[in-house]
RNA sequence: GCGAGAGUGGCGAAAUUGGCAGACGCGCCAGACUUAGGAUCUGGUGUCUUCGGACGUGGGGGUUCAAGUCCCCCCUCUCGCACCA
């Protein structure tokens, strides 16, 4: 039998629409010619072209944002929805290296899969508008991109980016001249160079941004990462950190990208507090100094800079500053070198070598053991004056806060531990609340000390003691008051603190964006430390041609070996030396969105105009994986733009969801007697009704239902073969195990989309990656589940094509009706089932719950294949609401019913609420919570009239048994009626 | 430990505001057609049952005429973060 052929009528229509330029958006949404010119912009995560072509995870998003699409097109809407690559990146350089290739054409070819892949599968992306993140004319403005970044300032007043000459020069900084100017104005741009350590990768040679380390090893490849010291361009994200955590209540994005992002930030809400150092000076002329020193500090304020003499913390517990009983400095401390005494010396250094040696790796496995030592040295608590010791400690981190805290074991669990193994004071200073019951943390830490009854920590909140003035103050009012009364004395004052650190965004790799950035060289050819930006009309600055790109695992970047005539440049009479790191993968993907809008602009990176008729994105799909490190350094990226005038949003994606990820198919295991593994991978189906029956009688085992299925290995001693089966000795306990995994080369279940759609279709991958279960989910693969829906697709087919004729013809003309379908008025039951299916299909649509518009989509089906008569005026409709779904199949049956143009434009069916209403209404009889019966009433049956029927039916009569309901309840909620009797 | 999310048939999953739990698909069973095929069509399929019905949404309580849905306690799983003072 001749069927709906998939392989001649998928291309076939691909080839239209690229022919006919079906998709193409027009310059601005009031352009379009057809419509309501409303403006909707729809975006996939572009992908990375990588050598294995498109994996089955890429078009489950894609599908979806593609029926969004289509569907809101037919609607009216001007819909933008383009595509493109992120095709700088690491795996190219890495397979050029190994092959002696250029990474550019290894990237080319993977690009072009892409598309081929990409356009079998039916999307309706306006190619015009294809861009790739290599592309000279791309990255020229990711150059100026850059440079904007480079020419903007953070002013904390307005809590704005503004241009670099707007900054502001103190008097004390003009006077030193030109020179220190310029190194002021540099040290406070948003593109700013960096001399701290860096995370540096040997084995990928670049250094990596604390995001692409996962601990202490590199995100890609997990390789070990080093702390060494590094020239580096860094960013000014932690300038806008406050800003990114805020908006975040703006956008429409799942909870957990949000609580991701807000914890990456890290915001938290503390105080500054210092401490004196009174130095050697003994006891009494420390008390002198202190006293001396908090008088000049009621004068002066709470400087901006701590000075020589104090020692700055960061606490997000000030109420707790009369239970500091000692000090900790990270081992990186810049005052460590200078407090250290003599006699402590040896010890310091020591431990300083080894927590410099320390991997980040190590720092964290040894985590559960902390470690330091005594400096010799002590500080006086501005408060009650105490003098406490200070030690360093690779507890305390130099990237946070001061990298120097005040040590509170009694209410810090982490101090309590370092505490108890050095056996140093603690005060509690929190009184518990009455019938408090300490946490497991809590009790895990104890005294051994003969004599300790309390618990030394306590982490909660609850009122001072030991607290002079502030004694049964609850902590909630004594923090804020404690920081007023620092502030009032100069000691201290309020402070938020963030996680989120600079972003470290230089990469010593060949295949990324070059800086578009100058260094001045002098007479001697030597770099003077200064640097300017590469002139707007000179940019693009391309890669130049390297045959030698390989990183030799010193952290000098390969774009040092670049030809003179590119690495050296004459300026206004001036020598300079190109900036020779590259730009991280990150930058390319920071504003592809925008690009989007004017991808062939020369003159800018996007035209305002056309930029504010677009933006935001109103809806971003794409993996979880982007959750922090894309979404958050686009959003900063997007933000400094703002502020520059150049966009008019101060969000980039209004909307943004999380496809889940599509595991491998399930993966059986069965057992017996509790623990013995009885089957291993195969390919026997199994069959676990049978096996649990198979259990009663003894018998030999031999399937388990499902996808991907394994014979019984039988073995070891709980088998023994009975004449010629083998059988369990005795059956107490078998249980299948059924689990799914990641799809991964190395297990063998990876899903090759090219060959779903040779063997089903594309309409049938697309269906069956939008059926397989809410977009959102985690879901395993099940190729039984594909036939499925590439059956649904056939039975579409055969409901308007006549199959026994010449259907399954690519050639639209050839194709025969089926004789079922005719030009008839439809009749009103048909009618119903065609408007509660466009309802359902359209509301479902909307909200992106697309396994259920395909499951009601089936209903029809399933209800119209019995019909004799099948009238055209309720299979076009069908059509229309199949096509966002299964392009392909729907233009193709749009044309078979006789239609010429593209149904891409036709308007949406309309859905009629009073043509969708049942005439007959269900209603359950309930007595007390338990149905009886269910009544068949008019829909538009009286409350009345529908407690009279229901006390008339005989099995109602029967349960009441004569008794008088002590309450009856008649619900009338929409279309759901119900009856509830409640009797004694 | 902290944060987010999720537990419903043999499996993937449905179930506006609390209102007939299990739509749709897979798998399975039976049948029809048949130049036996992984085609198509029809019927059945939560569990138990003494065939009246009873039970059933991770477990235990509660609110309600009515709970997968609301409240309290607990368990399990997935993902993310993890010495951030």
């Amino acid at each position: 039998m001749p069927l709906y052929n998939p392989a001649t009528v998928e291309p076939k229509w691909q080839r239209f629409w690229e022919e006919n330029a079906t998709f193409q958006t027009p310059r601005l949404p009031s352009d379009s010619a057809a419509g309501s010119g409303e403006k909707l912009y729809v975006l996939d995560m572009f992908p990375y072209p990588s050598g294995e072509g498109l994996h089955v995870g890429h078009p489950e998003g894609y599908t979806a944002t593609d029926i969004f699409c289509r569907h809101w097109r037919m609607r009216g809407k001007t819909v933008l929805h383009p595509m493109g690559f992120d095709s700088f990146g690491l795996p190219a350089e890495e397979y050029a290296i190994k092959n002696n290739e250029q990474p550019r054409g290894f990237t080319e070819k993977n690009i072009a899969t892409f598309v081929r892949q990409l356009k079998s599968l039916g999307f309706s992306y306006d190619w015009s508008r294809q861009l790739a993140t290599t592309d000279v004319e791309y990255f020229r403005w990711t150059q100026w991109i850059f440079l904007v970044l480079f020419d903007t300032w953070f002013d904390e007043q307005t809590q704005k980016g503004r241009p670099i000459a707007e900054l502001p020069i103190p008097d004390d900084v003009q006077k030193q001249g030109e020179a220190v100017v310029e190194a002021y104005r540099d040290e406070r741009r948003l593109a700013f160079q960096s001399h701290a350590p860096v995370n540096w990768c040997p084995d990928l040679g670049t250094v990596l941004a604390n995001e692409e380390v996962i601990d202490g090893k590199s995100e890609r490849g997990g390789y070990p990462v080093q702390r060494i010291p590094l020239r580096q361009w860094m960013l000014k994200i932690t300038a806008y950190a406050d800003r990114l955590e805020k908006d975040l209540e703006t956008v429409d994005w799942p909870e957990s990208v949000k609580a991701l992002q807000r914890n990456w930030i890290g915001k938290s809400i503390g105080a500054e507090v210092d401490f004196f150092l009174p130095g050697d000076g003994g006891p009494d002329a420390g008390t002198k100094a202190f006293e001396n020193w908090k008088q000049a500090r009621k004068k002066s304020g709470f400087p901006r800079k701590a000075g020589d003499d104090t020692l700055r913390v960061y606490t997000t517990r000030p109420d707790t500053l009369f239970g500091a009983t000692y000090m900790v400095l990270a081992p990186e401390h810049p005052l460590v070198d200078r407090l250290t005494t003599t006699e402590h010396r040896g010890a310091v250094e020591d431990y300083q070598r080894k927590a410099g040696g320390k991997s980040d790796l190590e720092r964290t496995e040894l985590a559960k053991e902390k470690t330091g030592v005594y400096t010799g040295a002590c500080a006086i608590n501005p408060l009650n004056g105490q003098r406490i010791p200070i030690w360093i400690a690779d507890y305390v981190l130099i990237s946070y806060g001061s990298g120097a805290i005040m040590a509170v074991p009694a209410h810090d669990e982490r101090d309590c531990e370092f505490a108890l193994k050095y056996d140093l004071p603690i005060v509690p200073v929190v009184q518990p609340p009455a019938g408090y019951e300490p946490s497991e943390a809590e009790k895990a830490l104890s005294h051994d000390k003969a004599g300790a009854t309390a618990l030394p920590y306590f982490g909660g909140e609850g009122a001072a003691i030991n607290s002079g003035p502030y004694d049964g103050t609850p902590t909630k009012e004594f923090k804020p008051r404690v920081a007023q009364d620092l502030e009032a004395a100069g000691l201290g004052r309020a402070a938020t603190n963030y996680k989120l650190r600079d972003w470290l965004f230089s990469r010593q790799r060949f295949w990324g964006e070059p800086f578009p950035i100058l260094h001045e060289l002098d007479a001697k050819g030597e770099p003077t430390g200064r640097v300017r930006a590469v002139p707007v009309d000179q940019l693009p600055v391309d890669l130049p041609h390297l045959d030698d790109f390989k990183p030799h695992g010193r952290p000098e970047p390969p774009l040092g070996k670049s030809p003179e005539e590119w690495l050296y440049v004459t300026l206004d009479g001036k020598r300079y030396r190109r900036e020779t790191n590259t730009m991280p993968q990150w930058a390319g993907s920071c504003w592809y969105y925008l690009r989007f809008l004017d991808p062939k602009n020369d003159q800018a990176f996007v035209d305002p105009e056309i930029e504010k008729a677009w933006m935001p994105v109103d809806l971003y799909i794409g993996g979880a994986e982007h959750a922090v490190l894309h979404l958050l350094y686009a959003r900063f990226w997007h933000k400094v733009l703002f502020d520059r005038g150049y966009l008019s949003t101060p969000e980039p994606f209004r909307r943004l969801i999380n496809q889940g990820m599509i595991l491998g198919e399930m993966e059986f295991t069965l057992y017996a007697l509790g623990s013995a593994k009885l089957a291993e991978p195969g390919t026997m189906p199994i069959d676990v009704k049978r096996v649990e029956k198979n259990v009663e009688t003894g018998q030999f085992v031999d399937s388990i239902s499902g996808a991907r299925a394994y014979p019984i290995m039988l073995g070891g001693d709980d088998v023994e073969k009975r004449g010629d089966a083998w059988v369990w000795k005795a059956m107490t306990d078998i249980r299948v195990d059924a689990r799914s995994y990641k799809m991964s080369k190395s297990r063998g279940n990876v899903i090759n989309p090219d060959t779903i759609i040779r063997d089903y279709g594309a309409d049938s991958l697309r269906l069956y990656e939008m059926f397989m279960g809410p977009l959102e989910a985690t879901k395993p693969w099940d190729m039984n589940g594909v036939s499925g829906v590439r059956k649904f697709l056939d039975r579409s087919w055969r409901l308007i094509i006549d199959a026994e004729a010449d259907g399954g013809n690519a050639d639209a003309e050839a194709m025969t009706l089926h004789p079922s379908v005719q030009d008839v008025e439809p009749t009103a039951d048909q009618l119903r089932i065609l408007h509660q299916t466009i309802g359902k299909v359209t509301a479902d649509t909307e909200t992106l719950s697309f396994n259920t518009a395909i499951a009601r989509m089936m209903e029809f089906v399933n209800y119209f294949t019995p019909e004799p008569v099948r009238p055209k005026a309720v299979l076009e409709p069908f059509v229309l609401l199949l096509s966002p779904y299964a392009p392909h199949l729907a233009e193709e049956l749009w044309a078979a019913l006789g239609h010429t143009k593209t149904l891409a434009y036709e308007p949406w069916p309309e859905f009629r609420a009073d043509l969708a209403a049942e005439s007959a209404v269900e209603i359950p009889v309930q007595i007390n919570g338990k149905t009886k019966t269910v009544l068949s009433l008019p829909t538009d049956a009286t409350k009345a009239q529908i407690e009279s029927a229901a006390r008339a039916d005989e099995r109602v009569l029967a349960a009441l048994a004569g008794k008088e309901p002590t309450k009856v309840i008649v619900v009338e909620k929409g279309a759901t009626k119900l009856v509830s009797f409640v009797v004694k």
